[in-house]
DNA sequence: GCGTAACCTTACGCACGAGTAGGTAAGGTG
DNA sequence: CACCTTACCTACTCGTGCGTAAGGTTACGC
């Protein structure tokens, strides 16, 4: 109460106060003053360090976004064939959703749905399908499998889908293991990608 | 302009007025008068009508969910193998998706984001995961295939969460076929669900 | 030890939007 | 024609919350 902290490290307690008030509340309904509270600062001291309602919404998204893609380009880099590669950036993933829950449902629940702001996530979100998709089609390419080029970018859609709709019940259950979770997305991924390899279709009666 | 209509026709124009507006702009950033407006009527007819704020974006959300649901339960009905009514159901759902596209993104999007009404549509989708690890669970049942409880919980939210990305990459796109998308998620589903079945797992290194 | 820059506060202006009060007119019913 | 019910409007009140003005206090360099 008494202390005055230098700059960076206010701007740090303000970032996550504000990345836990916009989870719970929403944005909108999110009131400038319980996130300067919740920081235990006064509200002009937000507005002086991190601007508007608005830019510091951008502010928390970004540090969460940069975070997390981070984490995961970290975990994946040591590994060495496909598979092991794939393994650990799963497992980045779920590890940093257990670790970081308000994060997640900032970038995933709240930056979605205010028009404003979803151009930005849903650029990233795209790069991601892109890079699942440049998997999927080098696997396929290699496997001599025909696909048409859409099709990849629709199937990575699903895979990135089903990984978001697994992060996010992580989310909101405590109790679960990020790890357990990695496996199952990976068993998910592995033995789909595996029949897929085959040539394996479905064709409508 | 002129014309004075029955009760019944002037609500059914807010509510599609503001399944549109509340997909636009996002639950609070929808205002009262703006809906009105869409819906080509005064503010306290809304009132009047379909209550406060809140009361009104319930009333879209059961409408939209209530005909998503009729319609997939419809599709599903007249099929008569597995494979049959779950590519019925598919094809149900992504081409209500593709018909109402608004009513999609307020469903999947808004509710989600507003922690006030995240919990209706949560318990919703809930029962759908709950159907889905049924379904899984009877298959690998029938087919000997061992398995902990879990994991069809699991095995369901990952399907479903593939569902809906696909059904909000359709949302977005308008050129994209329904019916194709339809497709694409019943090969991702049956070729997946055709190695679990064979009792293919991935274990970690 | 004193200036000055950085940290921090209280207390406000102001716009916007939810919800309402109170009234008008159209169309049916006796 | 008198009446009542239903559809509909204009014009407000009032709370809430963003953003700011103006001023106080602590640390730190010199």
């Amino acid at each position: 109460m008494l202390k005055r902290l230098p700059r960076v490290v206010r701007e740090q307690q303000m970032l996550d106060a504000a990345v836990k008030v916009f989870a719970d509340r929403g944005f909108h309904a999110a009131s400038m003053d319980e996130i300067a509270e919740a920081a235990g600062i006064s509200k002009p001291m937000v507005y002086a360090y991190l601007g508007t309602k608005d830019e510091l919404f951008i502010a928390c998204l970004q540090r969460e976004a940069t975070r997390l893609m981070e984490t995961v380009a970290a975990g994946v880099l040591p590994a060495a064939g496909p598979d092991e590669q794939l393994w650990n950036g799963l497992r980045s993933f779920f590890t940093f959703v257990g670790a970081h829950r308000d994060g997640w449902r900032v970038l995933y629940r709240q930056a979605r749905s205010e028009p404003h702001f979803a151009g930005e996530l849903a650029g990233m979100r795209a790069r991601i399908v892109e890079v699942v998709a440049g998997l999927l089609e080098s696997a396929c390419a290699a496997a001599a499998v025909p696909a048409r080029p859409g099709d990849f970018v629709a199937m990575a859609y699903a895979y990135v889908g089903a990984a978001e709709s697994l992060a996010d019940w992580l989310a909101d259950h405590e109790e679960e293991d990020p790890e357990h979770t990695a496996t199952r997305m990976m068993n998910f991924v592995w033995v789909g990608a595996d029949a897929l390899l085959q040539g394996k279709v479905w064709r409508q009666p």
